[in-house]
DNA sequence: GTTCCTGCAAAAGATTTGCAGTGAC
DNA sequence: GTCACTGCAAATCTTTTGCAGGAAC
């Protein structure tokens, strides 16, 4: 009964948000909204563009561009930069599904976490800073489980 | 006496570990070097071969990229994508100095920050992650101090 | 019918690479 | 003298933009 990985309405909330903007139900942007939706953590553009081909369902690289920056803007989606020369975007769930990310430094893989102390630790902190929080990510660098075992396996 | 933004060696342990990788000292080298030492936060290519130029050691931009991939192959430097669509760079100097960013949503400034607990929080949640952590980045975005006063201003 | 959406192709930036001359050791 | 370092120009890659036809309302 539970799906922690989504709210299955993030597709929907994003398209009637971006409706009540006086937006329409464009092929592209339909489909776009749906892929995020499915996933449980962050794409670049180029895979965004891959995976909907793959179910023909090709979009322009430019109709991914442009659909990212609405949806940056309407705060509905997350804009990461986790450092392989390209920007990688995740749906924003206020709340459910919150997380961060680990980055192997030899595969490149992404791996969502998760954890309640980290998020007080920050919330308590954001209040001695002198900024306003709107967002916050956390980004772990290292040898993920894989590929310590590749290695030592040699 | 006491120095908290940086270890002055840095540069120099920086040129030491690249000697002993068989690596000469180049005159763009050194400049950058010296530069990165002296700075308390993080430079993008462009600002550290603006920087120079101001200061009469112009390097080409090829230069820049390349001493950052040396530095940051020998884990001397840190590579941080904190989203104006340029990476920049600091001097990673274990242990002190270790800090993280906030990064103003209007204005994009750059401000670093440090803070006990929050590396507690990190270093206790590494070790139940499927992680040998070898890095880690938190960054904050939000409304700078001034941007705020400037809003209510108006 | 008007206004938004899309794809295509060109443009703009950041970063990387090939090559030839210069400099460090 | 050898091999690394540097600058320059060209190449590559991601992201943005201009424009014209097609689609949503």
């Amino acid at each position: 009964m539970s799906d922690e990985h989504h709210s299955p309405a993030w597709a929907s909330l994003a398209a009637q948000t971006l409706a009540a903007d006086g937006r329409r139900r464009g092929a592209a942007r339909r489909a776009i909204l749906q892929l995020l939706d499915e996933q449980s953590c962050a794409l670049s553009a180029v895979e965004i563009q891959q995976a909907l081909r793959a179910r023909d369902r090709e979009v322009s690289r430019a109709s991914v561009y442009r659909v990212m920056e609405e949806l940056e803007r309407a705060g509905l989606l997350q804009r990461l930069e986790l450092g392989q020369g390209m920007v990688r975007y995740e749906p924003l769930r206020h709340g459910a599904g919150h997380h961060h990310h680990i980055v192997c430094d030899r595969c490149g893989r992404l791996e969502p976490f998760a954890d309640e102390e980290l998020e007080r630790a920050i919330d308590r902190l954001s209040e001695r800073l002198p900024v306003r929080m709107s967002e916050h990510e956390v980004v772990i660098r290292g040898d993920c489980q894989a590929c310590l075992e590749d290695v030592s396996r040699r």
